[in-house]
DNA sequence: ATAATATGACACCTAAGGGTTTCACATTTA
DNA sequence: TAAATGTGAAACCCTTAGGTGTCATATTAT
């Protein structure tokens, strides 16, 4: 039993794309939230909103430093998408391919 | 210009535990929307919803065969979604490795 | 032809998601 | 110590998400 406590699951995490584009941010390096807040037009308690979203989800931490607080990306949630995605690959290297030629050369079947 | 229509981002499209499942009733094999509800405690009409984001999303098509409407699977929009995975996937190998031995071996900094 | 089956199309409900503003408090900095 | 900065927390709003039920219509099956 460890770190279990992810009230949120982490594809609903990544599914909105400020989230996403979040996490992109705290991949370059750590941020305090006035400082994430600066990249949005949005208020920041908007923002704290996403932050805990995912901070729930595993994605990220906080610590406060003085009076602001700085939050770091967590990668280890991900491995999750990351299998289930693996699971889907086994059809990829089948059909993929192949669907991938009918889709760009478009109707085959007309 | 091809298949970019799409409403429903696939990210979006996955984030809901009911849709994903229904992707992986669907990949092994291609069904009708009576045979999909019959796995789920809810009703065809939520199960149709969840099949019209995931169409609007790409991850699946449904066509009509006499009186019924089946549907199976399409696997193009995961590209995003991994190649989405494959940018943090640098940092994984970096850092992952060393801290995926941390936390399966709890609290070192204590 | 009739009954059973499968779906389409609505109207409707409730909770949650994503956003706002406002105010209070803690910590720096001048 | 006074002002500025950074955050926490609450109340509120609107839209969408996810679900329901009902009724109509098309297609099989008896």
């Amino acid at each position: 039993m460890s770190e279990s406590l992810k009230k949120v699951d982490v594809f609903q995490a990544i599914a909105d794309p400020t989230r996403r584009d979040v996490l992109r941010l705290l991949a370059s390096k750590e941020r305090s939230i006035a400082e994430i807040t600066s990249n949005y037009d949005m208020s920041r308690t908007a923002i704290v909103k996403h932050l805990k979203v995912l901070t729930e989800a595993g994605l990220v931490t906080g610590q406060k430093l003085g009076r602001e607080k700085v939050y770091h990306l967590k990668l280890e949630p991900l491995t999750e998408v990351k299998q289930w995605l693996d699971y889907y690959e086994q059809f990829w290297h089948n059909k993929l391919s192949k669907l991938k030629f009918l889709v760009e050369n478009e109707n085959e079947d007309k």
